[in-house]
DNA sequence: GGACTGACTCAAT
DNA sequence: TATTGAGCCAGTC
């Protein structure tokens, strides 16, 4: 790696962190704002290494609003917790009002 | 150099 | 309407 000095997991990061306090997106948005929409996998994949940035990994959920990625996070529940820190309402692992909260790239950068 | 993996997504049945 | 299967790209072994 260290092919390119921004890889394609920085620039997800880098998307990731444009993300707004309590604001959530999907890694399909984060992938097609890339220019890689098929490449969803590789978003969550990505993430990774987002543990050691400065990358709130929580606010990015599959297209379903579903916490997917929390089995990742520290503790159970801690990725729920982060979100509702933030005046996100999440119940049972998944998002409510998703659709209101989601934030697309694409459309806001 | 080839094969496998992965925090997803869409489409068909 | 719900469930299942295959596809996709990039990175790592």
């Amino acid at each position: 790696m260290q092919a390119k000095t921004e890889s394609f997991f920085e620039k997800v990061y880098e998307v990731a962190r444009q993300i707004p306090y309590g604001r959530v997106t999907s890694y399909g948005a984060i992938a097609k704002y890339l220019g890689a929409a098929r490449s969803a996998r590789m978003v969550g994949y990505a993430m990774n290494g987002s543990h050691n940035k400065d990358v709130p990994a929580h606010r990015v959920v599959n297209r379903k609003g579903l916490l997917t990625g929390k089995h990742h996070f520290e503790g159970t529940n801690l990725m729920q917790q982060l979100l509702e820190s933030e005046g996100v309402q999440v119940i049972d692992n998944q998002i409510q009002d998703f659709d209101s909260l989601f934030w697309d790239p694409a459309k806001n950068l």
